[in-house]
This record gives structure tokens, C-alpha cells and sequence, in this order.
DNA sequence: AGAAAAATTTACCCTATGGTAAGAAAGCTA
DNA sequence: TAGCTTTCTTACCATAGGGTAAATTTTTCT
């Protein structure tokens, strides 16, 4: 809980109501490996940031095929944010990858800290900008790279990762099939 | 302008003191088919909001092949927003694809809107959720949709767009080439 | 309108990645 | 640690989409 506050910190000042604030609506909680989060289908209610631990979001195409939205690790939000902002159902399955700790949210009760404290719009809208230039570079890699080079740069944005995730968590995010990962890997490994 | 206002207008009360400021630091001007608003190595002062035309970003890859993030008509912002908001130098390139009226705004002036008038925070935390929210559906498509099936996405989601665009906009916009988007909208007439 | 330039289509072959399947390795559980 | 389950690797062939180039069509410019 400390690693949020302090990350609220940092870039704003928070007074200590909106600090009991965030504790009022917050919860710890700790799950294991495999357990599942937000599940594809049903209504999306909470938002958790991530203390320790893995997680992923991902969806399942009509063959039955996975693909990783996003991973998350310490001090990462994540949630089915297209169900929380559209108010649909969830399109999105999050589960742990490891054994994680997250601070739960109900997301409603979350956006409600706008409402009643507006020093935290900027906090947000600072978050959403950086999160935007992210996706932005994601989506032009993905037009711009091959296979090979998708995965490298991922193990440089990612160093921490590898260590949580099987490698068809990782095809899933890049866009491949894990056999053709393993190949990319075999390649790296003779150069 | 008046659209820009009203855009705003729809989502949040604006004062006319509030008004008058987005006038101060705003120019309507219009642009050629062609001319590049923003050029990928130079610092990128301006934003743009569209008031009619039709304009894209993309970058250029090291082998001298073009990839459009995005296309904005009518009432849509476009800017390097990476650039934007990491301070960096354009990586993107910002063209009009028909003649088109813009209101440009410097960026940091416009940023500075925020401390100014802080009902801005939650009017751009908005903008920002949806854009996240179609950014995310963005890459889930690319992830799990064959080229067929985004561009006929594409079609549905910017049904208007076609007119204004040539050919391998589209195909640079869906990670695929002129030539193959070509064969794609054969099979699409034989059905 | 006519000429020039640019974009599109088509055809050819090529390559990266996909799909299936089987065996090997790693990880989990009792 | 033995046995079971899951993941990874490898090999095979299949296929979607890429690259080049030439012919055709469309757009632009004067």
C-alpha cells in the first residue's frame, strides 16, 4: 500500500484526507498463480495495481487463441479498461501469473476520487498521457518490425519479465505462435 | 472553431473567460493536399483539431517504408504525441491528405490550459480513457484479425475516411502492403 | 484537354510465419 | 522422487503476405 501512496507521491501532493480516502476504498489482496481476476464475459467492477508479482490481460480470438494485452508487474494498474470505460463486459480475462499481491479497487469508486478530490485529475490525466505514448510506440512497432526485433526490444522494455511468463505468454503479446518464438530464440542463441 | 467549441461545450461547462483563452492561443489556418504539418526530426510545438479535411500521422522505418498511426477528419486532434509528451524530436510526420482547415494550438499553451481552468482535467481525462480505449482495441484486432478482417473493420469504422485516402494509406494503416490490400479487395468483389 | 506523374492492379516467385504432430524437457503434485 | 501435466523444441509441409516489375488506370498539373 505504501508503494501506491508513494507513487501518488511523487507526483502530486496528496493531502491526508485523500490518502484516508484510498485506504477507504482499497483492499490488499494476495492470489496464486492461475487464479483469475476479471473474467471474459462478466461485468467489470474492479482495478488493481500491482505490488508484487505477474499478471496479464489478455483476450481469446474465435479459434480459441490467446493474446496478451498487456503484462503487468509492481506498481502497474491494470483491469479490462475497454469494459471499464464503455460500461460493456468484459472483452478481457486477467490472471496471475505468479503468485501476486494488488491493492483492489472498485473502478467506480476509483473514478469517484476525481469528483472529490480534482488534484488527482491531473495525477490521472499524466498517467493516461504516458500510457498513450506507450501504445502509440506499441502499435508502430507492430507495423514496423519483424518477429526478431519485436522480441528483442521487448527484452529490453521487459528485462524483469521473461523470468515470470512461459514463452507463449510472451508469443501471444508479440504476435507469433510460441513454436515461432522458439525458433527466434534457437536464431539468437547460434549468433 | 465554433465546432471545437461546441466539442467541448458537449462534455463540460465552459466559462467565457475559459473561451476567450482557447481563442488567445488558438489560429484557424488551412492547409493544401500535401503539406506536412509537423516533420519527423523537428521539435513539434503545435497540435492540431480538424475542422475539415482529412490528415495523417505515420512514421517512416529504416527502409524508407511509410506506417500511418492514424488518420483524423472532422473534429478528431492530431499531433506527435510521443514527441509531445516525452519532449522529444518527431518521429512522426503529420500531412494533409486533401486540403483541410485546422486550429493550431501551441502544445505547451495548450497544456498550460489545464492549470488555468482546471475543469480541462476531466474534459482531457475523457478524450484520453476513450483514446486509450480504441488504442487497446487497435492492437487486440492486429493481434487476432487476419488483413481481411481488419480492413474490413477499417471499412465500418471510418466508412468516410476512403474518399479522402489513397490506397496504400489504408494498406500502410493495417501493417500490410499496397499489393496485398489490392488482392484483398478483389477477393472482396468476386463474394 | 493533354501530358506527366502517381497510384493501382496484376503476375511472378519468395520468405516469414502458421499449423500439426511428435518427442524432449521442465514443472508441478502427491 | 516418481509420475503426471504442461510447456518447449523440432521437423514437416502449408499459406498468407512480401518484393519486384510491368501494364493499366487515375490523378495532377499546366
Amino acid at each position: 500500500m505504501k508503494d501506491l501512496i508513494n507513487k501518488i507521491k511523487s507526483s502530486i501532493d496528496l493531502t491526508s484526507e485523500a490518502e484516508e480516502f484510498i485506504y477507504s476504498i482499497s483492499e490488499e489482496k494476495k492470489f496464486s498463480k492461475g487464479e483469475v481476476l476479471i473474467r471474459e464475459g462478466q461485468a467489470v467492477k474492479k482495478t488493481f495495481f500491482v505490488t508484487n508479482g505477474c499478471l496479464r490481460s489478455f483476450c481469446v480470438d474465435k479459434n480459441g487463441k490467446e493474446h496478451t494485452l498487456l503484462f503487468a508487474i509492481k506498481n502497474w494498474w491494470i483491469s479490462d479498461y475497454i469494459a471499464v470505460h464503455t460500461d460493456e463486459l468484459a472483452t478481457l480475462t486477467v490472471e496471475c501469473l505468479t503468485e501476486s499481491s494488488v491493492i483492489e479497487f472498485n473502478a467506480k469508486e476509483l473514478d469517484g476520487i476525481h469528483a472529490r478530490f480534482p488534484e488527482f485529475e491531473s495525477y490521472q490525466r499524466h498517467n493516461l498521457e504516458r500510457h498513450v505514448v506507450s501504445l502509440h510506440k506499441r502499435i508502430l512497432n507492430q507495423l514496423q518490425l519483424s518477429a526478431p526485433e519485436r522480441y528483442d526490444l521487448f527484452l529490453q522494455q521487459y528485462p524483469d519479465i521473461e523470468q515470470h511468463t512461459r514463452n507463449f505468454h510472451i508469443a501471444s503479446y508479440l504476435g507469433i505462435t510460441q513454436q515461432s518464438l522458439s525458433r527466434i530464440r534457437v536464431e539468437k542463441v547460434k549468433k
